[in-house]
DNA sequence: CAAATAATTGAGATTGTGTCTCAATTATTT
DNA sequence: AAATAATTGAGACACAATCTCAATTATTTG
């Protein structure tokens, strides 16, 4: 998905909301787009206090919240915590080194068919789901 | 596991740590133990901060957080975010309910299985997982 | 277009969770 | 019993996030 869609859908989002296409929104929405594929507010809150145009913290948690409502990003949280935000593309889970703290993402279909199969069996709907497996990824394993 | 044998586990872990087992270390346990399943810190604080020998919030998190350390207690995230706490008995994972918060636990071998093999083709050596599935209960399903 | 109305923003106050400091208390060791 | 060490409570502090409200900016209306 490219930044131009990315952008549209934000827009279709504030319109469909009723809520205004202001200069503030679509900054906060560039810099995310701009971000490392893990990043965090402070990080966004911290640039927007620098820039030419700055932008209050406040605007920047209100704003990162209806991101997250438009779904076009989420969170989830590293060992210490921390809210880390992604941007969101096709589901996928986690894997956390606890060494290095890299987050790598992976997906498979195996295991989410398994997992609606259990839903079944419990007769729960599932509506989406979170996995996270903390562990030593393959550097951290060579290092030691 | 019985309470008795809980409290004596974390007794052993207090006594290995080389810290004193002190009256309200062991209020404090006792309360945890006589929580429903899933509780949270502030009622833990709340029930402390009256009862007839009073313990401070300081205490009573420093504590939860020894217990915590000692393997007997840990905790999930809610979907606002609240921490929730569980004593830990085998490892399974969670599905809660979007609509009534209700948390079930379930364990399914098939899946742990497959969760390891997936590691294994990342060359990543897991340590621990959590998985979260939101949804909704069939309780909840049927009043709707 | 100008006035009226509505939405958004920034600054700082406030809330909530958790940690830290340090003097007083309690427990353990000598 | 005295000396030493650990623990506790109270409140200060740190931090993330939200809230308040006056000022600003955008949108609507006549
Ligand atoms: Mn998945
Ligand atoms: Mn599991
Ligand atoms: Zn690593
Ligand atoms: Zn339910």
């Amino acid at each position: 998905m490219s930044d131009q869609h990315a952008l549209q859908q934000f827009i279709d989002f504030l319109q469909a909301e009723g809520k205004n296409i202001t200069r503030e929104r679509l900054d906060i929405f560039n810099e995310v787009l701009h971000q490392k594929s893990h990043f965090q507010i402070k990080d966004i809150i911290q640039k927007k206090s620098n820039s030419k145009h700055r932008i209050s913290r406040a605007t920047v948690y209100r704003t990162i919240k209806t991101i997250e409502e438009a779904g076009l990003i989420k969170y989830i949280r590293t060992i210490n915590d921390e809210k880390i935000y992604e941007t969101v593309k096709e589901h996928h889970d986690h894997m956390i080194c606890e060494v290095c703290g890299k987050i790598m993402e992976f997906y498979d279909r195996d295991l989410e068919d398994l997992q609606n199969i259990i839903c079944n069996s419990y007769h729960f709907t599932p509506v989406r789901h979170t996995m996270k497996i903390f562990g030593i990824c393959e550097g951290c394993q060579k290092k030691k």
